[in-house]
DNA sequence: GAGTTTGAAACT
DNA sequence: CAGTTTCAAACTC
């Protein structure tokens, strides 16, 4: 990795005399979960797309663009009817975070001395926008700079920041310096607007909440709201790249968009869903390839979400439990997974179900009922989906309960000396809380027993960081495509590590490889390899065709929805309910599949045993199984192939299951540590780039 | 439902 | 790293 420029991170005097600018001062005041949130979601963009020292520095780009953010969003979120949000918030007290904020809103006022209007704490921001609409975007176009590549806008951010300092240490303060604070109260004060705003938004509209959800993507996108916005001034276009500017415009646009779709969906339509899947479907060319990685995983399990809903008839809880979660992806990630249980969460409370989620264990063993807002979203207002309040005696209610039951009742587990704090546990592999349903004795595996879960868990991740990681990876050209190679290679997995099966020749559960509905590879030890879904050597057993198609339609039937897929995962009411797609990536709570959602793009795309259900899965077992062909015959993915890597396998030892953290040389180890990493690495790829072309 | 089989996980 | 033990799911009856 390349040692950073020095000469981007020597202004550090001018990056403290910058964090300690009263904004952002009070930006670290805010909330924490806002806080660590923002932090995650620069580090993440930092390690991922731009590899520079820019995480180091990642308060003031992400106030910044959070700022920046919001002019270009506010028109969004401030309708007349919105901006009324501090009095409610005032009066209510429905939010705590919102009166928080506007109380530290009304401190800031008097600190700072600039608003000298004592009722201004409670004006609305449109107001006071239409105060000096100018320095609305006077001050966001200083900003553009940080919101470009951090490789290169520390510098001018110091600059500007030291031009503005110059300004303020004059005799008089300046016009534009009294406009900055006058702008810097406004932005606070918008700020908790917009939480504020999003909080109504939250609790008058569940379908809205990915609304904010989609914010966080814009917020992770540091760059584009002043890229729009400078393209609005027309002025200097020099990060203005088109794609982005329109996938932003898109990312604002949608919520709105859909919320007014929701909103008719609302006002009586029964297809409204339906409509709303339909609806999110015309995106611009320009945008389409954009949102095909960026937001990609929401669009894929968006189209998940589609073809469950044809088989559910537009099962609407179905879908919109699907985007609900995926938004959650970047509301929280990476940590450990917001996946499953979270979904159960945001139903618990309808289905009287009981099963929870370690989801917020990275955040400090946060208690169930005071997650983040992310959690909060998902589990507020149990009886409204996507906005609309069912009709607890609907159809639709009816169905979504059962499937809810469903799916709480098919994760248990049955652990009698493991405590379920071992892998041994499906429960706690699959980063579940155990439920009622559960059989368990003397079960730490609860919400109760939080800490110790997150202590056992992070035991078992730093023997083997992969420990919770999806054990089985569907490896398609997605990477290849990004490496620009259209290869048409029909989707292909594996499991990661490889089976050890010695006496059920993989064609039972009792083999990974099996049980998952993927073929046996050379990764695998297993002896005797008759798996229908392809064998080790490359082969298909005609012979156990016969006998083990029907098994084999099943287990693929079971999975119909499972890109990647973990043990204890494959059961077919979690995937109807909640397709793996949106689930692993949450689950895995490792350091590396948490940043990257996307790699389940190629696995999305190229996975037609899997999106085609049972119906197909007998036919597309061949195609399956053709693809096997087209691995490498030592299981070697692609990637490596295109890198000119070669990889000695040691498939014979059954230690090559375990998963050793020590980075090896990838040419030269054999370890599953590197197995392992290189199917996640090949999926890094499809990350967007963030970085200006 | 009890007992057996199996292979992953954990341990030494 | 290899061998062994533990464990719980899968399977059989």
């Amino acid at each position: 990795m390349d040692t950073p420029d020095k000469t981007q991170i020597t202004p550090t005097s001018d990056l403290s005399k910058f964090e300690d600018s009263p904004v952002f001062k009070y930006i670290d005041s805010l909330s924490p979960i806002e806080l660590a949130k923002s932090k995650q979601t620069d580090n993440a963009f930092s390690s991922l797309a731009f590899l520079s020292p820019s995480s180091l520095f990642p308060s003031p780009q992400i106030s910044i663009h959070r700022e920046s953010r919001f002019l270009v969003k506010r028109h969004h979120f401030l309708s007349p009817s919105n901006s009324k949000a501090p009095q409610r918030g005032h009066e209510s007290n429905a939010s705590k975070g919102a009166s928080k904020a506007d109380e530290r809103s009304n401190l800031y006022d008097e600190h700072l001395g600039c608003l000298k209007n004592d009722c201004l704490s409670k004006r609305t921001s449109s107001d006071l926008l239409n105060v000096q609409p100018d320095l609305a975007t006077e001050f966001p176009r200083t900003l553009k700079y940080d919101c470009r590549s951090p490789d290169d806008n520390i510098e001018l951010h110091a600059e500007i920041l030291k031009n503005t300092s110059m300004e303020v240490a004059g005799d008089e303060r300046s016009r534009f310096q009294r406009n900055r604070d006058g702008w810097e109260n406004r932005q606070v004060q918008e700020r908790d607007l917009r939480k504020i705003c999003r909080f109504q938004h939250i609790e008058k509209s569940a379908g809205c909440d990915w609304v904010a959800a989609l914010s966080d993507v814009a917020d992770m996108l540091t760059m584009n709201s002043s890229v729009i916005h400078e393209n609005t001034d027309g002025q200097d276009q020099r990060a203005a790249d088109p794609g982005t500017a329109s996938f932003m415009s898109t990312i604002m646009q949608f919520p709105l968009d859909n919320a007014n779709k929701l909103d008719i969906g609302e006002s009586g339509d029964p297809s409204g869903s339906c409509k709303q899947n339909e609806l999110a479907e015309p995106v611009t060319d320009q945008t389409q390839n954009i949102l095909s990685t960026c937001l990609l995983d929401k669009l894929v399990v968006r189209d998940l979400g589609l073809k469950k809903d044809d088989k559910e008839n537009c099962n609407r809880s179905n879908h919109q439990v699907s985007i609900r979660r995926r938004c959650l992806v970047f509301e929280k990630s990476p940590g450990f997974g917001l996946h499953l249980n979270s979904l159960l969460n945001i139903t618990k409370d309808q289905s009287h179900l009981s099963k929870s989620t370690p989801s917020s264990m990275d955040s400090g063993g946060v208690p169930d009922d005071k997650r983040a807002a992310v959690t909060e979203k998902s589990s507020e207002t149990p009886a409204t989906f996507g906005g609309n309040e069912f009709d607890h005696n609907s159809p639709e209610k009816k169905r979504h309960v059962d499937l809810v039951e469903e799916s709480a009742a098919c994760k248990r587990c049955n652990c009698k000396r493991s405590k379920c704090l071992k892998l041994y546990c499906d429960c706690f592999a699959a980063g579940l809380y155990c439920i009622e349903p559960c059989a368990c004795q003397d079960c730490f595996n609860k919400s109760i027993h939080e800490n110790v879960v997150l202590e056992t868990r992070r035991q078992i991740e730093s023997r083997n960081p992969l420990a919770f990681a999806p054990k089985v990876v569907r490896n398609t050209d997605g990477v290849l495509e990004s490496l620009g190679e259209t290869n048409k290679t029909p989707a292909s997995a594996r499991h990661k590590r490889g089976c050890n099966c010695k006496r059920s020749s993989c064609l039972k559960k009792y083999c990974e490889c099996f049980q998952a509905g993927v073929g046996c590879s050379l990764s695998c030890r297993c002896e005797g390899c008759k798996n229908s879904f392809g064998r080790k050597d490359g082969g298909y057993d005609s012979e156990s065709d016969g006998d083990n198609l029907e098994a084999c339609e099943r287990n693929v039937s079971e999975k119909n929805s499972d890109i990647v897929i973990s043990k204890g995962q494959e059961n077919p009411h979690l995937s109807v309910l909640s397709p793996d797609i949106s689930r692993r990536p949450f689950a895995y709570t490792g350091k590396l599949a948490t940043f990257f959602p996307h790699s389940l793009k190629s696995s999305l795309q190229l996975c037609p045993t899997q999106e085609q259900g049972s119906s197909d899965s007998s036919s597309c077992q061949p195609k399956f199984d053709s693809n096997l062909h087209g691995i490498p015959e030592n299981g070697t993915p692609e990637l490596a192939k295109h890198k000119g890597l070669t990889l000695v396998l040691k498939p014979s030892s059954p230690n090559c299951k375990r998963v050793s953290s020590a980075p090896k040389h990838p040419c030269t180890s054999s370890s599953p540590a590197w197995r392992s990493r290189k199917l996640i690495l090949r999926s890094i790829p499809s990350f967007p780039s963030l970085a200006p072309p």
